[in-house]
DNA sequence: TTTTATCACTCGAAGGGATAGAGTGCCAGA
DNA sequence: TCTGGCACTCTATCCCTTCGAGTGATAAAA
C-alpha cells in the first residue's frame, strides 16, 4: 500500500492525533486537535482531513458521533515514518544503568531487575528473556556428587550463564567414576554451543571410555541435561501498570492477556521469533501479533548481545502506546544490557 | 471471646451460611438457608438467628435489605470449630503427584510447577518460596574460573539446592590460587548451614593463608556470595483465577493486590512469619493478614521440608474461599513435596 | 479551487424517576 | 419457643429524557 503518498497535512493530522490519542485514551475530535496544536488551519478543515484518513484505513469512528482513534495501520505508518526519535531523559538512563551496570550476582538477577526498571519506567509491562542457551558455547562442566545418589551437574557457559540440574544416578557410583566422566565430558564439549552438543552428542561421546552406567545419563540428545537447561527463563514485571490501562478495564480482556503471560513458553517463543527477522528495535502492533490473546496490544522489542549468544527485552502494553518514549528505553537497555554481558 | 457457646443451631446457620456463600458470592438471606439446606426451622427461626450471630460478629450485612455475609471472625470460628475435613479427590491427588514426583531437575523446577499446579486446582493464587537457605547446610562449593577475571561460584546445598553466583575478581588471579581457595573454603566452610557462615565467617578464614585478594570476597559476611545466595525465590502462579473473582472486579483493589505481589521480598517475609508460629497447616484469614494490601486476602500455607531447612508453600485467595479443599490441597502438596525434597 | 463558518443530525453518556424484588424486623398466634 | 404474616427498607434495573460532543454537508468566503 502506497502510504508514503499521504500529503503533508495529512501527515501531521495523524500524528496529532495519534499523539493525542495516546495522552486521552479518548477519541479525538476536530475541535481537539484544532484547539490543542497550532496547525493553522480550522476544525472543518481537519474534518475532512480525518475522512481522507479514515477512508485510507488509518482511523475509525467507534460510532457515529465520536471522534476517531487510530487503527493498526495507522500506528504503524506513524512508528514507520512519523515518529521523531526521542533522546531518552537522563533520570530514565540512570535509572537503567543503576539497575543493570550496579547489579552483581548472574545473568538472571540482572534481567530481573531490568525487566522491573523496564515496566517502572514504560509503566507498562517490562520483559526479559534469558540468552538463548543453544547458541551459547559451554565453557565448563562440572559434577558434584551429593549424598544418596544425586549428581549435581553445573553447566557454566561463556556468556556469564550458569545452569545447575539435579540428576538422579545409580547410588553405586563414586566420586571417582564421577571425577573421570567429568574429565572426559569437558575435554569432549567443552567450546561447543548447547546446540551442537545436543545434535552430536551420540556420536561424540559414543566410543569413549568410562562408566556406561553414569555415561548414558548424558548420552541421549533428549537428556534432562540439555533440554532442563535450555529452558527459556521469562521475567515479566508491571503487571499493575497494565491493569491501570483502560483498555483493560474489560475484566475479559485482562483475563486473556494474564493467560498468556502465564504461559511462559509461549510467550518466550513469540517474542523470540520476532528478533529473528531482523534486529535493532522490533515494534509489532496488535494484530500483526501471532498469538490473538496479544493483538490488542503492541511489542517494542530488541535483542541484546550476551557472549555469542543473544536474549530478548521487550515492553508489552495496549497499542496506544508511547512508541517514540518506549523505543528509546528499550534501546538504551539493550545497549546497557549487552555492554555489561558481553563485557563491553 | 467465648465463641464455644455457640448454641447447636447456630453452628448449623453459620456453617451453611458460609458454604451458600462461598459458592454464590452473594449476600445469603434466610429463605435461600431454608430451602437449600434441610434444617428443619423456618426462615423466620433462621431469621432471629442470624440476628444473633450479627450481634456476636460473626456476620454482617452489607446493607439493611440484604442478606448476610460471614465477617473474619465468622470464617475465623468456622474453619477453628466447624470445618469438617475434606478428602482430596483422587484426580487431584494424580495431578499434584504426577507434576511434584515426576519433575526432574532441581528444587526450583519443581517448586515452579507446585505453584501451578497449585493454582489450577484450587482456581486460586498458588505460591511456593524455596527452602530457606540460613538453615541450609552447605555440601560444596566450588569455584570455576571464567574468562576475564570472573570466577563463577557454585554452591551446592545437602538439601540439593544450589546457587550459582557470579563473581568479578581481579584479572591477575590464576586457577591455582583458585583451586587453593576452593579447597580452603571446603574444608573450613562445608558443612555449615549458610547462617552459620554468615555470623562467623570472618574468625574462620582469618588465619588460613591462601591468596587474600581473592579471599577477601568471601571474608565479609555481607559479601554478594552469602547475601545473593539467599535471596529468596519466590514462585507465584495463577493471577489469571484473581481476576475472575468478584471481590477483585473494583480496579482499585486488584492494583493493590499486584502491587504487593510484584513486591516479592515483602510478601515473601509475610508468609515465612506465619510458618514460625506454628506448624501444619496455617491459615490467615482477612485483617488477620500483616500486610494492609492483602487483607481482604486468606491465605492457606504449609510448610515442607528439604534436608534439614524448610520452605513454605500455600494458596491465597479472597476470604470467601472452599477453606476445606484448599487445606486438604496445601497439606497433601506440602507432604508430597517434603517427600521428594527430603528423601522420603 | 480550497478553506471556513454554520447548521441539522446522530449517538452515547449521564441523570432521574418508577418499579420490582429480595430480605429484613417485629408481632401475634400456635 | 417457633412460625406465618406483614409492613418496611433498600438496591438493582429499566426506561426515559436531556445534554453535549462530534460529525457531514452545504454554501459562502478566500
Amino acid at each position: 500500500m502506497a502510504y508514503e503518498n499521504l500529503n503533508e497535512r495529512e501527515k501531521k493530522v495523524l500524528s496529532c492525533l495519534i499523539s493525542y490519542y495516546v495522552a486521552s485514551a479518548d477519541p479525538v475530535g476536530s475541535r481537539a486537535i484544532a484547539n490543542k496544536f497550532r496547525l493553522g488551519i480550522s476544525p472543518a478543515t481537519i474534518r475532512n482531513t480525518m475522512q481522507d484518513l479514515e477512508e485510507m484505513g488509518l482511523v475509525q469512528q467507534p460510532h457515529t458521533s465520536a471522534g476517531r482513534i487510530p487503527t493498526d495501520a495507522g500506528y504503524r505508518i506513524f512508528v514507520d515514518t512519523l515518529l521523531r526519535q526521542e533522546q531518552l531523559s537522563e533520570a530514565d538512563k540512570h535509572a537503567i544503568d543503576s539497575t543493570i551496570l550496579a547489579m552483581a550476582g548472574g545473568v538472571e538477577a540482572i534481567l530481573d531487575q531490568t525487566s522491573r526498571v523496564l515496566a517502572d519506567l514504560s509503566r507498562q509491562l517490562g520483559v526479559t528473556i534469558s540468552p538463548k542457551l543453544d547458541d551459547s558455547i559451554l565453557f565448563h562442566i562440572e559434577l558434584i556428587h551429593m549424598a544418596e545418589g544425586k549428581v549435581l551437574v553445573v553447566l557454566a557457559f561463556k556468556s556469564g550463564l550458569a545452569r545447575t540440574i539435579l540428576l538422579e544416578v545409580d547410588a553405586s557410583i563414586g566420586w571417582v567414576e564421577l571425577s573421570e566422566i567429568s574429565r572426559l565430558l569437558n575435554e569432549k564439549l567443552a567450546g561447543l554451543s548447547l546446540g551442537q552438543i545436543r545434535r552430536s552428542i551420540t556420536e561424540r561421546l559414543h566410543d569413549s571410555g568410562g562408566d556406561p552406567k553414569l555415561l548414558r545419563l548424558f548420552l541421549d540428545s533428549e537428556s534432562d541435561v540439555w533440554m532442563g537447561a535450555d529452558a527459556d527463563q521469562l521475567h515479566i514485571e508491571g503487571t499493575r501498570n497494565i491493569i491501570e490501562q483502560p483498555e483493560f478495564a474489560d475484566r475479559q480482556k485482562l483475563w486473556e492477556l494474564m493467560k498468556i503471560l502465564e504461559k511462559r513458553t509461549d510467550l518466550a517463543g513469540i517474542l523470540r521469533n520476532y528478533q529473528e527477522t531482523g534486529s535493532g528495535i522490533i515494534i509489532t502492533i496488535g494484530a500483526e501479533n501471532q498469538a490473538r490473546e496479544i493483538q490488542s496490544c503492541s511489542v517494542v522489542s530488541a535483542s541484546y548481545k550476551a557472549g555469542n549468544t543473544t536474549g530478548t527485552i521487550g515492553i508489552i502494553g495496549p497499542t496506544r502506546m508511547p512508541y517514540a518514549k518506549l523505543m528509546s528505553l528499550v534501546k538504551y537497555a539493550a545497549r546497557q544490557l549487552s555492554k555489561v554481558l558481553s563485557g563491553e
